[in-house]
Order: C-alpha cells, then structure tokens, then sequence
DNA sequence: ACCCGAATAT
DNA sequence: TATATTCGGG
C-alpha cells in the first residue's frame, strides 16, 4: 500500500487490514528495498489476521468487480486496464517506477506563502504581468521551486477567472484556499 | 538553454 | 480540490 498519509492511525488500518507494507510517499529507494522482507512475513503468518473485507466496508462496488475479474485493486490496474477501457495513452502512463523514486515532495501553499506570493505579484505590475521566475525571487522564500510557483499561479488565476465569470467580481471571496482541508483564504 | 503556460497526471 | 509534471512553443 502507498499513500503521502503518513498518520500512523492510517499506515496501522493498512497493514491491519492486510497490506503487506506501507509506503510512505515519495518512496524512498530504501524503502523499495525492504518490500520483499514484508511479503516474505506475511506469508509465513500464513496471513494469521487478514480477513477479506464485507460488504460492510468502504468498498464500492467498482473495485470489487475490478478484484473479482483479476486485478489487485482499481491502483494497479495500470496501463493494460485503461488501454482495454478506451481511455488515454499518454507518456506519463508510461512512466516507470524511476521516476516515482525522484518524486518531488508536496508543498502546499498556506495562507503565509499566498500572501507573499500576491506581494510579489503586486510588484510585478499584477497577475497577468508577473511570471513564475521573479514571482519566486521576490518571494524571497527557501525550499520552494519555481515550478511551485508556476503551479501556484495557474491555480490562482483560473480561480479570479472562475470569479470574474460568475459575478463575485470585485468581492472578498473566503472560498479561495484550502489549506489542509480547512476553508480560509482572504485577498 | 531557459522559461512559459495549458494540459494532464498524481 | 491542490499540487506536480509534462509538453509544445517562444
């Protein structure tokens, strides 16, 4: 099992549940090296406390047919699944595990960050003006990328054009920004 | 070689 | 929904 979630209360419901590891994104290659020795344990508990999951679970119907017709779960139905649905081949679909390895660790942009990322904005002359480049230099702030930046400022205006085309124009507007599942935003 | 921004993936 | 990555082009 893998996810960014690194509460332990989660990683604990995963491996009870019957993962054989958890992995914590993004993976470590160390991590990649010590898969084996928890499938190996797994199997020698002959899978003692694994118990398929009821109906009664948070288990939709989708991924228990995805199960039933052969596939491990819905996460790894992989590029073979969605060529045989129709759907998209693109080069990311293609990527390998490599890339996975070199992941970038997610930043969030909290109201902190927001506020120097629209001062930097300002003195650039406005949104249309600033580019992701100097946003980042005025900014002034480690640890963050230029693509952080430019990410950041895609968002944001796709936000003032969703403003702008549903009449909240000029407004204070608290639905912009969500930081940690939590509504705040201003501006 | 570097940077953008739209599109797309995660 | 939020952020990261890709991709085509300047």
């Amino acid at each position: 099992m893998m996810s960014v979630d690194d509460s332990s209360s989660v990683v604990t419901k995963g491996v009870t549940h019957g993962a054989c590891d958890y992995l914590i994104k993004p993976v470590r290659l160390e991590a990649l090296r010590n898969i084996w020795q928890h499938v190996v344990k797994r199997r020698k508990n002959e899978w003692k406390d694994f118990e398929p999951l009821t109906s009664a679970d948070d288990v939709d119907q989708h991924q228990k047919a995805t199960a039933e017709a052969g596939y491990t779960s819905s996460a790894n139905e992989g590029i073979i699944g969605k060529m045989k649905r129709g759907g998209k081949m693109t080069r990311m679909n293609l990527r390998n595990e490599t890339s996975l390895l070199l992941q970038k660790s997610l930043v969030l942009f909290g109201l902190k960050l927001h506020r120097q990322f629209m001062a930097a904005v300002n003195q650039l002359g406005g949104i249309d003006k600033a580019v992701p480049k100097k946003i980042l230099e005025l900014m002034n702030v480690a640890g963050i990328s230029t693509e952080n930046v430019a990410s950041h400022l895609q968002k944001y205006r796709l936000y003032l054009k969703r403003l702008s085309g549903s009449q909240h124009l000029g407004s204070m507007d608290p639905s912009f920004y969500k930081y940690n599942y939590q509504v705040r935003l201003f501006m």
